[in-house]
DNA sequence: CTGAAAGCGCTTACAG
DNA sequence: CTGAAAGCGCTTACAG
């Protein structure tokens, strides 16, 4: 069974493919085509099922109605939340996303953008590494929207939706500190993206702002593709060297490298020892004791980053760069 | 800035279109061109940093060296980590993946289906809702290569691979019966797929052999969309009006509505009350006491099915269906 | 060893 | 009210 074409239509209707795209595309009121020629078309592309080929569609118009996502790995929770949440917004404006992961591999995400240009799609969702910032500047320069999310990059001009990294760091620095805790660890990662810098600046600020001295020592870094294994036991040395009441971890799946690391020890969380977690993950909540967690609003996100894109679509002027900054919240448990 | 096309490398390099063609394609050597043609055009290429329009090459072949994901929720660990796996193994070989959730929507699977088909993606790995057995038949009638995963629909001749969904579950309840227990509880949904009612059939089965009275009682059937408050509730309804001393999860995602059950009734898991989930998730191995899980291998599962769909997608000729069924492990913590 | 030309399936400016 | 024709950027059978 070969698939129908806008030819096949035409000739089966008696009547020129220019009158078929113009009823596909609802142009045919535009066009005053008759209401016969309407509906006899119609129900020939009904019951033969033909469905216009979007690949033709595309090398002609220059467009896709395909939006490409961007985002490090999908296999971590918040971001397959998020990629569920745009993906849903996006259907319903009749925009599909696309979506491939970088790893934080610079190449790769190169690469990415490159095949998502080369597919033409219409408009760019990226959780950025750093070094792709020449890449992003291309597509803008070729007008194409790009909406950056979770982490901004410093030197590209466009739109940004994240959460206020550098506050909801402080603030749970503060709660710690209100709880009476004076040693107080940061373990986070060594990627040098931005909102893992503000982690880290939020937790420095907070300290230095209430007279607790900053040491390095209090500070981990563990190094972004390491084995799960060895970042436990980087960990559980962190937690035995040095008298520490409580601990920041800068992502959820640090802390859940963290909270192995404890039962390990079988060090308990609880008055003595206090932590919170950079994103909220399901394990937090039914951990025994729970574990407090830093919660970015993922629907807010997601729902600004779609606006600001089918904007960015609909209008083909080009729209002042909005940086939006979202509060996060720390639920305490 | 416009985009090249190949007409401007050509006309760079002084060639026809068609040598750019054959040197992009590595059929230089073939259709033995020159060495000093294939160094220019290729160093033009280079500097220029020229991709070719992969929409116009799609147009004109027919393929994409895209494979097509359509999965049930890429928000759920299972099919996120899957994703991720197959993403990356589909990488290597050259080819993309595109990928989008169905929510077990029929209209929306079907949907995806067309999609997909309009952007000509050369290959379909789907975890199928029922309801969708034409429209997949018509993708195998048009020669298109689709591997089912993680469930199987019996009407549909093709590809598939999954766990052995049945005796998995016998062996979870086996493990319960050799424990001790007698009132074994099964907390499942309502959806009507293969690999649930496999699991279901698994549980009767191994209750029957162990001469233990079956009783629907003692078998929860969540609703599929429902608010997880709700499905708490009624788990905490099953937990509390029977005797049981254990209870099997059909999925993971049950596994954790049903330990806020269990913690809001602050319902100790121990010797007197065994809990075992299917699908592992992280929180298992963090939760105190640790969940016992049955784990699928998704690294297997990956990486049969991409083997699965890349001889297809290489070999022309229309091999044998494959149904392959890869062991579950219980995981016993 | 290389090129002119047809054609993939659409959209749209232009003509009538 | 409707259609013929150009063109989007490629690939490839055919010719030389």
């Amino acid at each position: 069974m070969k698939t129908l074409s806008i030819k096949d239509i035409a000739v089966k209707a008696g009547v020129s493919i220019t009158t078929v795209s113009f009823i596909i595309n609802g142009k045919a009121k535009e066009k005053s085509i008759s209401e016969a020629v309407i509906k006899k078309v119609e129900e020939i592309i009904k019951e033969s099922g033909y469905k216009p080929n979007q690949i033709a569609r595309s090398l002609r118009t220059g467009n896709s109605n395909i939006i490409g996502l961007i985002i490090e790995d999908i296999s971590n929770s918040f971001f397959s939340r998020i990629a569920r949440l745009i993906e849903d917004k996006a259907y319903k404006k009749g925009y599909k996303i696309i979506y491939s992961s970088t790893e934080n591999d610079v190449e790769k995400a190169k690469d990415l953008i490159n095949m998502f240009k080369s597919r033409k799609v219409d408009g760019y969702i990226i959780s950025p590494t750093k070094g792709i910032e020449e890449d992003i500047n291309a597509l803008l320069a070729d007008n194409k929207p790009v909406i950056l999310f979770d982490r901004n990059l410093s030197d590209v001009e466009t739109h940004y939706v994240g959460a206020d990294h550098f506050k909801a760091s402080y603030k749970s620095i503060e709660s710690f500190i209100k709880d009476g805790k004076r040693k107080i660890a940061l373990v986070t990662t060594d990627i040098d993206v931005e909102q893992i810098v503000e982690r880290f600046d939020g937790y420095k600020q907070a300290l230095i702002d209430h007279q607790i001295t900053y040491s390095d020592e209090l500070v981990l870094k563990i190094h972004f593709n390491q084995d799960e294994t060895e970042s436990i036991e980087e960990m559980k040395n962190l937690f035995l060297s040095k008298e520490i009441d409580a601990v920041l971890f800068a992502t959820n799946y640090l802390a859940i490298s963290g909270l192995k690391a404890l039962k390990q020890l079988n060090k308990q969380i609880g008055d003595d020892f206090s932590v919170i977690a950079y994103d909220d993950h399901e394990v937090f909540e039914l951990h025994t004791p729970s574990i407090s967690a830093v919660q970015q609003p993922l629907e807010e996100i997601a729902e600004t980053v779609i606006q600001l894109i089918l904007n960015q679509l609909s209008s083909k002027a080009k729209a002042e760069n909005q940086k939006v900054i979202i509060p996060a919240k720390l639920i305490e448990r």
